[in-house]
DNA sequence: TGCGCCATACGTATTTACACCTATTTTATT
DNA sequence: AATAAAATAGGTGTAAATACGTATGGCGCA
């Protein structure tokens, strides 16, 4: 493998393991980096072709450096390790350049066939952050219609309701009413902004 | 040092980053684990002098071993290592044979010196996890004022600014200027809600 | 076929959140 | 004692979130 790697962790013994197991693996690592913004500026000099970053740094997380790699229209694969079961990503990773995303726990198993299919141009997401919580789901979101549920996602990403009517083709205030339709359902306060609190919180659920 | 050393935890990249680490600085490691249950059959058949302990694992947790290693009488020293800040362990600490007890994130800058301490029969107990989150704290709200943190905390628990004004027995106009400063010292989005979203996220590092 | 659910849309009104501005009093710090 | 910083209060304006209505077209199911 000649492809150009850099490797970001707040963890030094995580990163250490990481760096050595990719070593032993025949990989070609560039650099390292022990916290989001560093891991942004290896990426903007270097420019490696693939970048294996924590989803949770201080500084900057892993997801807003593919943001920014995103808008700045580096071409660095970026495969995310996460400690928990952050589903949510999986979603956002549709509309960003992010090619992997897997659990640390699962890390050395995974990790090397979601390297590969990544700097083959694929992509790979752990299926064990997938098939999870589906019984917490149902419980909640149940009552939720398709729509419903679309937008409580938007909401929770931080889209406001123009946003929302903007991304969905439709009107604000159709929005709106889905708004207050959820707030029933879901039985929240019928407070300002208890929708918005309540998706922030329940993120891991919803998506 | 010729003292016997055993490691466990469950995520791989980490024990093997712990391992690498330890082998580099001479230290005697004599068996690994990735979970709780191995790591407690290792403690009894091998005796090592010293156990480094993830916290959280699956099966049984670092401070469980802690308690059985104690009612079995085992003299093994046990070091904890966690990855956030639970404090009670501390306290814990003191009833149980934890000698011990450090963040990953922090890890290979004091590990060192803890497991000397321990083996030569002292405690260590890392600063940072008992001055906590001092440091996040002050980088992050360092610059806010007694006031702005107050109100900062009762958005955080869901208060409006009126609720605030009421608590705090002040104008909503003074609570909407101190919101107003806040924003501007925390650098958010000059966005609808972005205050109240960014206190949501950092609960954990105002109180 | 008809009933009910859903998504769509619009109107009106209220409450919040925030920006940007000024100004006074209190409290610290030097 | 003087200067700086903080807390307090207010004005004006915009955007957003929600409540409480009404209304219509589509679609499935009894």
């Amino acid at each position: 493998m000649d492809q150009t790697i850099i490797i970001a962790d707040d963890h030094p013994l995580l990163l250490k393991g990481l760096k050595e197991f990719l070593n032993e693996n025949g990989m070609n690592i560039i650099g390292e980096a022990p916290n989001g913004v560093q891991a942004m500026h290896l990426i903007e000099t270097l420019k490696p072709d693939l970048a294996i970053l924590d989803l949770e740094m201080p500084g900057m997380t892993g997801l807003e450096i593919a943001k920014h790699c995103q808008s700045k229209k580096l071409d660095t694969s970026i495969i995310l390790l996460t400690l928990h079961k952050e589903v949510y990503i999986f979603h956002e990773a549709k509309n960003l350049n992010i090619s992997g995303y897997l659990l640390k726990e699962f890390a050395t198993e995974e990790l090397l066939n979601c390297i590969q299919k990544v700097l083959s141009g694929q992509s790979y997401f752990s299926k064990k952050l997938l098939m999870n919580d589906a019984e917490d789901r149902n419980s909640l979101t149940g009552n939720l219609t398709p729509s419903e549920i679309k937008i409580l996602r938007l909401i929770a990403l931080g889209s406001s309701t123009k946003e929302i009517a903007e991304k969905l083709f439709i009107a604000e205030r159709t929005v709106d009413k889905h708004r207050s339709n959820i707030i029933n359902k879901l039985q929240l306060d019928k407070k300002h902004n208890a929708l918005l609190i309540w998706a922030q919180k329940n993120k891991k659920i919803i998506f």
